[in-house]
RNA sequence: GGGCCCGUAGCUCAGUUGGAUAGAGCAACGGAUUUCUAAUCCGUAGGUCGGAGGUUCGAUUCCUCUCGGGCCCGCCA
């Protein structure tokens, strides 16, 4: 909110001067003296005007003075090659503190994205219904869910939702591997070799698919993830829309026969090669159910929809994209976020995580290891571009040092004094009067505070959850400073500061999941 | 051969459309507790941002080349 009330005031200011906005920037600057805030719309103002970018700060920072009538700021200075650094008022820094309290559970959410209200599905996870969800699934699982809660922060209407590959050569091998297994013959062919295929449980395919299905959602269950739907392909075959999606690319000519198949003539549109949809023997392909899968979400009239990929998917968005373009659907409407692996290790010793092997490390395994919320804040902590090296060892004996339990800790901390507080009779609600928080640890804990609609916005934007947990990290760091500093009993001000930190605090964890204790 | 991603402190990672003296946690070392939770705080040390060019007021960020690592290129899903 900070953020945006310099933009809206130095947007003001750039109109009144004539001058075209440039995508200039409005942020925190490295040092303290350089101001609450710093743009550097001047500098790339000059560059268009051909002007001196100093000349040019020093009248943009006037005039942005000049309609400060409610005198924001304390200070407007220019520096250097161009940047105008700008100083909030106390009164305004407190004032807005005090809102925080009012807002309450509705702090952080966001007023200026620019989809309000624009509904977005989500789709995540969909694992294969063949074995236990592994490390991997995880990831996604996390960054899943906290872009789902920090797209809702944002002002969207999200659903989220997992793709089940119900039907197909996967759940033969799978069904062939079990039979196989209980009979105590060697596991097929490309079949499934995992210990856990001898205690699956059920009579036929369909009972050892929902069994599967069963723990992959308890798996889930136990992160605190949970799903608004769970999308079977059969249907798409059931309803048609397999034939649906293949008809539309053959209406649009995009089709071609050859060798008894039929191919999608993904070249016209930069594939290396072209793509079957039916295979010779009149079995579709993934690839067309795929089509219809995005046929369908299409047809519900979603705004947007994001995807969450694994890298070794990476090779098939441009074809999707293609192909849902071909189909006569907005591709530009199909975001893929396509996300890096996570490679395991137990110590130096890298662990695989493939489910034809026995010694699969699962989700499960790791959530009983380290628990959820360290699991949540771990692999919501690092951007998904990265690949994460996960240390099993590591991760455990850290576990007590987790950043996680950094964060929680200040919570708690808050808590505590609260109670204390309440104890003692005092209130920290309410329309306390906040002009006495002045001290540097005060305001700079204020500051901190009232960035957050400003970094839920941007994790929204970016679909960047990591954000969130580097945020969380900055206010524990930020109150625990403030705490060494300034006694909070006594002082009810200080104690409705307090309790603006532990909203803020909570909110954040909230958007990742992640509990907030009262005490630990 | 073609494509996508990554390379930042001993380790794991941040660094927002290019910004000011590159950050955090862990690990190491030295301090802080008569008072609100020491799972905390303060300090020290630790870096040719893989390398080389280029673009410009300014590059960890953008472009080209290069080295190293991960992943993909099925009538599998």
């Amino acid at each position: 909110m900070l953020q945006a009330t310099v933009e809206s005031l130095l947007n003001y200011a750039l109109l009144s001067l004539g001058i075209e906005k440039a995508q200039y920037k409005v942020d925190i600057p490295p040092k303290l003296e350089l101001g609450d805030y710093a743009t550097n719309a001047a500098i790339l103002a000059a560059r268009q005007l051909k002007k001196n970018p100093f000349e040019l700060a020093q009248i943009i920072s006037d005039k942005v003075k000049e309609l400060d009538k409610e005198k924001l700021f304390s200070k407007i200075e220019i520096a250097k090659p161009g940047f105008i650094n700008f100083f909030f008022n106390e009164s305004f820094i407190q004032q807005s503190t005090a809102e925080i309290i009012a807002k309450d559970h509705a702090w952080g959410q966001g007023t200026r994205g620019k989809g309000q209200g624009s509904r977005i599905l989500l789709e995540f996870v969909s694992a294969n219904p063949t074995g236990p969800l592994h490390v991997g699934h995880g990831r996604w699982a996390v960054v899943g869910d906290c872009i789902a809660r920090i797209l809702k922060a944002a002002g969207y209407k999200v659903e989220s939702e997992f793709y089940v590959n119900n039907i197909g050569n996967q759940v033969e091998k799978l069904w062939a591997s079990v039979e196989a297994a209980r009979a105590g013959q060697p596991t097929p062919e490309n079949g499934y070799g995992g210990a856990y295929i001898k205690e699956v449980k059920g009579d036929n395919k369909e009972a050892v698919l929902q069994f599967i299905l069963g723990e992959q959602k308890e798996t889930l269950g136990k992160l605190g993830v949970r799903f608004d739907r769970f999308f079977n392909e059969s249907e798409l075959h059931e309803k048609g829309e397999v034939k649906e999606a293949v008809s539309r690319l053959e209406q649009r000519h995009k089709t071609i026969v050859e060798g008894g198949a039929i191919w999608f003539k993904s070249m016209e549109m930069g594939d290396d090669k072209n793509r079957v949809l039916v295979r010779e023997d009149g079995n579709p392909t993934y690839l067309a159910a795929d089509l219809a899968y995005h046929l369908d979400k299409f047809s519900r009239g979603y705004d947007r929809l994001i995807n969450i990929w694994g890298t070794d998917h990476h090779g098939y968005v441009k074809r999707l994209k293609a192909a849902v373009e071909a189909m006569g659907l907005p591709a530009e409407n199909l975001e893929i976020i396509i996300g890096q692996l996570v490679t395991l290790y137990r110590g130096n010793e890298p662990v695989r995580m493939s489910k034809r092997t026995g010694e699969m490390v699962t989700l499960q395994e790791v959530i009983e290891e380290i628990g959820a919320d360290a699991t949540r804040f771990f692999f919501a902590a690092s951007d998904v571009n990265s690949h994460l090296d996960f240390d099993l060892e590591l991760a455990k004996k850290q576990s007590s040092e987790n950043p996680v339990y950094y964060v929680q800790y200040a919570h708690a901390r808050i808590c505590s004094i609260i109670k204390k507080a309440e104890g003692q009779g005092a209130r920290g609600k309410g329309q306390e009067d906040l002009s006495g928080l002045t001290e540097p640890a005060e305001r700079e804990l204020m500051l901190k505070l009232l960035s957050f609609p400003d970094v839920v916005e941007s994790a929204a934007r970016l679909r960047h959850p990591h954000r969130i947990t580097e945020y969380g990290k900055e206010v524990a760091t930020v109150f625990h400073h403030f705490y060494e500093k300034c006694r909070v009993l006594g002082n009810p001000a200080r104690l409705a500061l307090v309790d603006a930190s532990r909203i803020t605090l909570r909110n954040v964890l909230e958007l990742l999941g992640i509990n907030a204790p009262e005490a630990m």
